[in-house]
DNA sequence: CGGGCACTTGATAGTAATCAAGTCCGGTGG
DNA sequence: CCACCGGACTTGATTACTATCAAGTGCCCG
């Protein structure tokens, strides 16, 4: 494969539509015809790359960066409903049905986002019923993601939702580390906190708590040695 | 249309298929096949139709009754994630993706179920790509009320919560009354505590609050009559 | 009409939000 | 490379609210 089928600059001579899962299913022929729709931009942290209440003309998948997605309430209370990372897509919904985004979306850090006008989605959608089906398991996951915060924000002790917090990034963002998993978080304390409505202070003493048990371990502000992962799993199904 | 193409009971001589959204871009003569693929199945108030760590094999579509969806915790906490009604389908997710079930599913009433086999439903999907658009659509609808709910649940103060619940029932369940809008509720106190994260005396100290601010009128146990449906959506939007 | 269960109401205790200082981290500029 | 500055974080004291425990009341079904 030596021609040039993606002029992206981080995707040079890749198909990087290959990477996302949603066209796993096509050939390189398919995916190179794909490759020609998309369109590529940038977003600094702290850019808003969909507003809550407007509509959206496009389907976003992130090629390198992540986002947030959240509402805010009349007081100026927030909450985050989805964390996006590497191959995730969003703005899906306000294509299939034709309806104003129910969230704002905003980068945590500099993204790059591939764009799939939403003529052309439609398009993709039909010609290849595939699509259709590894959206559908996506949303079936991020059903699953719910159906289980529902249960913990319902049931659960506050510091078994921070510690169910800290698992879920330690899944997604944890490394190996010669102590137990080094995770670098993707919210500051209070964007924890907007994750599954707590306060800020409330979240600050439930780490420290983990920290003092010996289950984590803070360094700075923004990383954290998970020492003992059962010991947080127990923490995490603690009921109120 | 005199021949008879469903022998269901509730159902005579008519295509109890057309009236699921799913199946609605079908014609009559698809609608006898997969009228001839469906089992009717009976449950009485308080059966389980599906146990949640359980494997499902069929697709369940409600043909009359009612029927809540929940996961028990630990130490015997109930969270309920969805209430289902006619029209109604579950079980479709362990169906698309091959996993044991999220979820237990419970008749709050006698309920008429009609069933589709795993294997036919599968070959349906394949058949008409139609049908897992509008699975799809009923999927976002989902995602949008968990939204909400992790919204509610994180922000809204415990008034707010009770009285989005209300509104909620108001309009799935709600019919005109001289006086407002008379309710008749799906779930006990306790029920409705289980629905949105709180207790049963903590839902019905809430429910006497706004009978004495006089937004609404409880007469007896299942009856709720709004009286003053602005009053209860300003509560609603109120934040903690 | 009677009995059981769901619901209501009250008192108390526990916990998180709030208000308020401090402290630390990380980035910037000298 | 170090010192400084501002924002994020931590910690403490107090308040407010809901869970819990407990006792009655009333609805609804047999």
């Amino acid at each position: 494969m030596g021609k040039m089928i993606c002029n992206c600059d981080s995707c040079h001579n890749k198909l990087c539509a290959r990477q996302i899962s949603i066209f796993s299913s096509l050939d390189d022929q398919q995916l190179m015809r794909i490759a020609d729709l998309i369109i590529h931009k940038g977003y600094k942290k702290g850019e808003l790359l969909i507003f809550e209440g407007e509509s959206v003309n496009s389907l976003f998948i992130i090629n390198k960066g992540q986002t947030k997605a959240f509402r805010n309430t009349q007081d100026g209370r927030e909450q985050i409903l989805y964390l996006f990372s590497e191959g995730d897509f969003f703005g899906e919904r306000s294509l299939l049905r034709d309806e104003v985004s129910n969230y704002s979306v905003e980068a945590l850090e500099e993204t790059h986002i591939c764009l799939i006008h939403k003529h052309d989605f439609q398009v993709l959608l039909k010609e290849h019923p595939d699509i259709a089906l590894k959206i559908m398991e996506e949303l079936c996951r991020r059903l699953d993601r719910l159906e289980n915060t529902v249960e913990t924000m319902g049931t659960r002790t506050v510091e078994a939702r921070v510690s169910s917090v800290l698992l879920e990034f330690a899944d997604k963002y944890g490394k190996p580390h010669p102590r137990g998993i080094m995770i670098e978080l993707p919210l500051s304390r209070e964007g924890i906190a907007n994750y599954i409505g707590l306060t800020r202070e409330t979240v600050s003493r439930k780490m420290s708590l983990l920290q003092d048990e010996g289950v984590i371990e803070m360094n700075g502000n923004k990383k954290v040695l998970l020492l003992d992962r059962s010991a947080l799993e127990r923490a995490a199904d603690r009921a109120s």
